[in-house]
DNA sequence: GCGGCATGTGGAACCGGTTCCACAACCCGA
DNA sequence: TCGGGTTGTGGAACCGGTTCCACATGCCGC
């Protein structure tokens, strides 16, 4: 039903070649008949068919963004920021959301594939060397965001600062007494950056010559109600501690949550700082800790966009 | 550098449109040879193009979800629901988020082509009737969510519905005066539902012959600042309501922080519900309108592929 | 006045699938 | 034994673009 190149071709007698020049702006085609096939594509409403665009030019205009927890607000954040970058680059972007590790597998399996993608992004997602490998043989370009590996280019945030970022604010108003309420230490999915936190709150004490007690730190599952549970058994200990650092903002409502169960005040009897700065987080009294996600994800496409233009550059980080 | 069909045909010793069938499960195909083929393919590693399929079969196998403010996370949780139903529908989901009037306009004359999605949903996105005349020409299958047109089907929640639960849920408490923070009543994108939920709270009212007073309305902006200001402006009045019904939870926190900025307890002098149900409403003790989003987001998907199907359904709306 | 080069253009071949048509081989009943 | 139907198969045509090659035309300098 929609117009063909050939049908434009035949409107402004020119040939089918011609036509495809004009359209991709290609030098050596006459002003007037340019105009006329500009003319003949008006009134034709004619718009190139992507699909067939892709097929003749093995490109497919579109990238896949592979995302772990979609809902949580600061992979979404992300993603708005890919979004934009990508709408401005003309290429589409493609959704795969994981929840479980069958579709992690899958979608690690099925989805570096040239004839699918020009490229990809995976955020918080980091492949085994064996993906690597058909990543590898695939030749798409890849991009890394929030997620470590030695070989592939990453924009990531520098969660070991922000954990002594988080940690040297409390040493500053001279707490000493620390706990700390982060994920598992090793995701079955996902990338470990509580960890990652957790380590710079340890460089940032022992700077002040101070360590973390074994028994302040806990971590587990990443979800409010088990994050108030930790914090109430650590909480209760003789010694508790006078702040505590969590490892993402939805942990530290748990804990505030503990907190206020024990009746113990915050901030006057306990501080509390977050991370990743959700909505609600200066309404409940949470300091936190900003990362510009946004700004990362677009970062990430321009490193892709540079990529699949063919530059290779060093592996970086921002903060 | 892929295999193609033809190198798997000819591996097999067959024609390409054998291959084809094998490929296609068509009947026709003697078992030994479906069996060669299966074995060369294997060998071959191969995997069918999708752009060739795409332009022969003049079919995308990718439907394009348009987002109104992506980052809310009513939003979120939709797409979270479209994203899984459309994986197991084996379509790739093209995500394009709005956030500007022209953007809005630009995606709506350039997306609803048949050349390049199989379907389309909106969500909190209705079409003006010349976009919809376009969109009727391309044939695409539409989808709303969450906004409302007489002539396409949707999947709704109800939000007229939604205002009476809540207007109820506080009458029931013996409330008398109301309050109401929402959206502007007629948003340059997206769609009045915060109007209809006010517009449930008053049919509630009526039925215990209340009405809410004009001052006690006040509508503007989707952040919380601005609810903040609002609220505080109607928390000074002489006689303040005793109950505020929020369009959404991000107001709602604003409503609380005028609240807590006046030194008006909630809920003792103050209740106050909120809509959406975010993550953090419980531990800010907010009350707050839950809606089945996920759901909603898969429901649309399977009627999308309803249509696409060919079947033709009256429209109908959920709680 | 003619060889050489730049410019503009038409059209064939190609990308990698699907579909349809023609035809061969076989089975069956008359 | 032969006509008619079924089954399996190869290959051409097609989807709608891009690219490349060949060719016509016009201009230049000698």
């Amino acid at each position: 039903m929609p117009a063909t190149i050939q049908d434009v071709a035949r409107a402004a007698g020119v040939g089918r070649g011609t036509v495809s020049r004009v359209l991709n702006d290609r030098p050596n085609v006459d002003p007037v008949t340019r105009a006329r096939v500009l003319e003949a594509i008006a009134a034709l409403d004619f718009v190139p068919s992507a699909a067939a665009r892709r097929l003749s030019l093995r490109r497919t205009q579109s990238i896949a963004v592979v995302t772990l927890h979609l809902t949580r607000p600061s992979v979404v954040e992300r993603l708005r920021g890919i979004e934009s970058a990508l709408v401005d680059a003309a290429l589409d972007m493609v959704v795969l959301n994981i929840e479980t590790l069958e579709r992690r597998d899958a979608i690690l399996r099925d989805v570096p594939r040239p004839e699918r993608f020009d490229g990809l992004i995976l955020v918080s997602v980091a492949p085994h060397d064996t993906e690597l490998a058909q990543i590898r043989r695939s030749g798409l370009p890849v991009v890394l965001i929030d997620a470590h590996h030695r070989a592939l280019p990453r924009v990531v945030c520098d969660d070991v600062g922000g954990g002594m970022l988080a940690a040297n604010h409390l040493l500053e108003r001279g707490h000493r007494r620390f706990g700390f309420i982060g994920d598992e230490p090793r995701p079955t999915l996902g990338v470990p950056s509580s960890r990652m936190r957790f380590r710079g709150v340890g460089l940032a004490l022992r700077e002040y010559g101070l360590a973390i007690r074994p028994d302040h730190v806990a971590e587990g599952e990443h979800t409010r109600e088990f994050a108030r549970e930790l914090t109430e058994t650590m909480l209760r200990s003789a010694d508790r501690p006078t702040a505590i650092i969590a490892a993402s903002d939805t942990k530290a409502i748990g804990v505030l949550e503990a907190a206020r169960k024990l009746g113990i005040d915050v901030p006057g009897e306990l501080s509390v700082i977050g991370y990743d700065d959700v909505e609600a987080a200066d309404f409940v009294g949470l300091t936190t800790i900003h990362q510009p996600l946004a700004e990362t994800g677009a970062r990430a496409v321009d490193r892709m966009i540079g990529l699949i233009s063919g530059a290779a550059r060093v592996p970086l980080r921002e903060v």
